[in-house]
DNA sequence: GATAATTAAGGTTAAATAAGGTTAATAGGA
DNA sequence: TCCTATTAACCTTATTTAACCTTAATTATC
């Protein structure tokens, strides 16, 4: 099977010769010019690899990076940019990148770097898909691909909302979780950000997570989440 | 664990430097001015990751990356060069590089590519991990990654501002701390360097605190404050 | 130089505000 | 219809602000 990548880039005279150069070479590249519901394009289309430019008319590369990491832990992500100031490296490592390539830069140093990048993910990568079977979390067990979750010995089907603010929850273990990156990355816009909806997903998920008193949710007023999961359940 | 780096570097101030901050950032650096018996080197020191200059006086460090990659194939190599020709980059990745760095360069720039390559290999703990489990100070305990205090043998919720300014005095305890730099630190800007915001935290922590006398956080007017623990019961 | 007045820095307390939490009701899709 | 997602109304709490108090440091006066 072809190895794919997606590639959001607005300037169309260069994207036309990325993709020509990338599908010559025998990738199959999905291009757009915008982020625009950049969660649900990830998952239907299932890129071995994104090239992200960083300037968009829109959003900025950088929150799609972001978005992407969230609910994508491992998919090399390759931001392509003029921005040359050292801090802008920074903010690319920091949204999610796995590499940073400014431009302009030479076709042939771009296919070299996407191939160290599907190398350096590849070894792991004969897994279905990056999303694991089962993560184990003391006495807790989520399922993420059948959206299930075996608290206190039952079974509990989580929805479709409950397994996706969950699977960030879980990639971002014992991190900071950014609300306003949460909302972006499952609602997708900027319409939810004074809606309560999220809080009652997480009360759910509370409920669920009481099983386990090593795992808990804690509030950061402000800025976001952190999913605490001591080191004695892992 | 410290994380190790084996760095070759033949100019000797740019690899002071360089030596200097990383283990500064907590990195155990094992420095060599040339490659000599580098399979044997990276066998004995193990390192996480290796950081390559590419002109080195008798090898240079690309067949250096082919001599590591052979035994070692998926170590993270980094190559430092001035040579920025794209054919210098595609023999870097050819030799076994998984990044690939122009001189000059920044060192936060270095600093977020070793971070991203230690990362990808899985080797990097994440953020929390250089935050310690527990801390204590005689009959108070301090459990960060928790945001909790055990004092006077109750369980104290910290807030995350509270956590925060606390994590701070424990990772200076017994030295002066800067109120500027805390106020900048804890909220990122001058607005509220003559708000009482602060104080209003200072006294809380006080407050939780008293219940170990040895304990003591000591105003230094017009500078900051002095977090005095006791060596009795560090 | 000793003492009192002044002032700047920080402490204390309570109230205000903003950010989330909770619960139940409603909308909306297979 | 059932189930999920969203909204609404109301509740709770962390954080910030405001007003006033205390103390250390500085300056003025004797």
């Amino acid at each position: 099977m072809k190895t794919r990548i997606l590639y959001i880039e607005d300037e169309p005279f260069l994207a036309r010769i990325v993709k020509e150069t990338l599908e010559l070479k025998g990738y199959e590249v999905h291009h757009k010019t915008d982020g625009t519901r950049i969660t649900e394009l990830v998952g239907d289309f299932r890129p071995d690899i994104c090239i992200l430019d960083v300037m968009l008319p829109n959003t900025d590369g950088f929150s799609l990076g972001n978005m992407i990491r969230n609910t994508h832990p491992r998919l090399p992500i390759i931001f392509l940019t003029a921005k040359t100031q050292t801090e802008d490296v920074i903010k690319g490592f920091a949204s999610g990148g796995t590499d940073y390539l400014k431009k302009p830069f030479s076709m042939e140093e771009l296919m070299v770097r996407i191939e160290n990048q599907l190398r350096m993910a590849g070894a792991e990568k004969n897994n279905t898909d990056n999303v694991p079977e089962e993560i184990v979390m003391g006495k807790v067990r989520f399922y993420p691909r059948k959206y299930e979750l075996l608290a206190a010995d039952k079974v509990i089907k989580l929805s479709n909302r409950e397994s996706q603010i969950l699977s960030i929850f879980c990639n971002n273990r014992n991190n900071t979780i950014d609300r306003r990156m949460l909302l972006q990355t499952v609602w997708g816009d900027d319409s939810f950000f004074n809606s309560r909806n999220l809080d009652v997903y997480i009360r759910k998920l509370r409920e669920y997570l009481s099983a386990e008193p090593n795992i808990e949710i804690i509030t950061l007023k402000g800025k976001g989440y952190h999913f605490v999961v001591s080191a004695s359940v892992i």
